[in-house]
DNA sequence: GTCTATATTACGATAGAC
DNA sequence: GTCTATCGTAATATAGAC
C-alpha cells in the first residue's frame, strides 16, 4: 500500500459523484456538463479518468450487483430450512440495499437502452431467481402459505425490498437501517395484521 | 355527439403511443424522433397535436393520479373500520395501477428534473399521506401490529403495490388482475408465513 | 491531470408549403 | 393535418496546450 494521498479525482472517487447525479437527474437526464459541474472539474478531464458516461454507469451497477450475488454466498444463505435462509437474505438485502444506497438506487432504475443496461437487467433477473428458488423451497417444506402463487410473491416481496432505494436517507433522523430491516422482515412473514 | 370518424390522430390517441415509448425508453431517453417514429408521422406533426414533450407526460401523470385519487371518494373507502377501509384501498389501488397500468408506471417513474415532473411528485405525496392517514387509523383501533412504525409501513406496502407496474403485463399468460389483487391483500395484511 | 477550444451529432421546436 | 426544411441549442466526445 502506497500513501494515501488522494487531493485528486480517480475513477473511483469520481464514480461516487456521478451516481449521486444519476440518481437525482436519471442517467438519461444527466449529461456530462451536469457530471462537470458537480465534480468540479471540466468535462474533458472526466474522459481522462473513464472512457464516457456509460463506463460509469458499468461501474455503479457492477459495484451494486456484486454486493446482492455475495449474500448468496454466505453461509447463513446456504444452510439450515429454506424458510430460515429466506428470512436471511431479505435481511441482508436490505443491508445491503443500505450499505450501497446509491448503487442499488441507479441499477434499479436501469431502463434498457444500451448493452450495459440490458447486461445489468440481465444479472438482475438472474439474482431474483436464486432468490424465487429459495421461497420455492420454503413452499415446499410447507413453511409459506399455499394460496399465493410463489412466482407473484416473490415479486411483490422484491417489491417491498427494492422500494427502501426510493425514501431512506441515512442522513435524516428515522428509521435506522436495524428499524428498517426489522419492519420488512416482520411485514414479509407475518404482514400488517396484529396477531395478538 | 358528432360522427366518430378517427383516422387520424388527436392528442388522446397520440398520447397512448408516448406513453408506451417513454416506459421503454424512459421519458429523458425518448426524443421527439422516437415519438415521431412510433406513432407514423414527423416530428412536427406532432406539435400540431401538443405543444411539446412535457405537455404529453402531463396529460399523462393527471390521468394516472386522477385514477388514485377518486379511489379516495369512493363510499367503501370513507364508510366502516379504518382497517376496512384500507384493505378496499389497497385493493382498489391495484385495480387502478393495472387499468391504467402505462400512466401509472410513467408517474411512478417521474424524478422532477422538470415543473411537471415536481407538480407529479406532490400530488403523490398527497395521496401517499391520504393512504397513510388511514393505516395510522387502523393502528389506533388495533387491528394494524404495533412493532412497526406507521409511517414505515405505509411506505413498505405502497413499495409492494407500486412495484406491479414493473412486471405486470396484461397480454402474456400469468396472473391476472384478480389474482395480483388477491396477492397483495394477502401478503400486506398476513404475510407470508403459513398460518394454519 | 486539468484546461480551453472545437468537431460533430442529436435534440426540441418552428416556418411555411400543400 | 401532414409534410420537408431548418433554426438554435445542447449533447458526447476529441485535440492539443500547459
Amino acid at each position: 500500500m502506497t500513501t494515501a494521498r488522494r487531493d485528486t479525482y480517480t475513477p473511483q472517487t469520481l464514480l461516487s459523484v456521478a451516481v449521486r447525479v444519476f440518481n437525482e437527474r436519471g442517467y438519461d437526464g444527466t449529461s456530462m456538463e451536469h457530471l462537470s459541474k458537480a465534480a468540479g472539474i471540466s468535462k474533458s478531464s472526466i474522459y481522462h479518468h473513464v472512457a464516457g458516461k456509460e463506463e460509469l454507469l458499468r461501474r455503479a451497477v457492477t459495484r451494486a450487483l456484486d454486493g446482492l450475488f455475495e449474500i448468496l454466498d454466505e453461509e447463513h444463505a446456504r444452510a439450515g430450512s429454506a424458510a430460515a435462509r429466506l428470512e436471511y437474505v431479505v435481511r441482508r438485502m436490505v443491508e445491503v440495499l443500505i450499505a450501497e444506497l446509491p448503487y442499488v438506487t441507479l441499477l434499479l432504475r436501469v431502463r434498457g437502452n444500451t448493452e450495459t443496461e440490458r447486461w445489468a437487467l440481465e444479472r438482475r433477473r438472474e439474482f431474483d431467481h436464486r432468490v424465487a428458488a429459495l421461497l420455492k423451497a420454503a413452499a415446499a417444506e410447507g413453511d409459506v402459505r399455499g394460496d399465493v402463487e410463489v412466482r407473484l410473491a416473490t415479486r411483490l416481496v422484491f417489491g417491498m425490498i427494492n422500494s427502501i432505494v426510493e425514501w431512506y436517507r441515512p442522513d435524516v433522523r428515522g428509521a435506522g437501517e436495524r428499524e428498517v430491516g426489522d419492519a420488512v422482515v416482520r411485514l414479509v412473514f407475518g404482514g400488517l395484521r396484529q396477531s395478538g
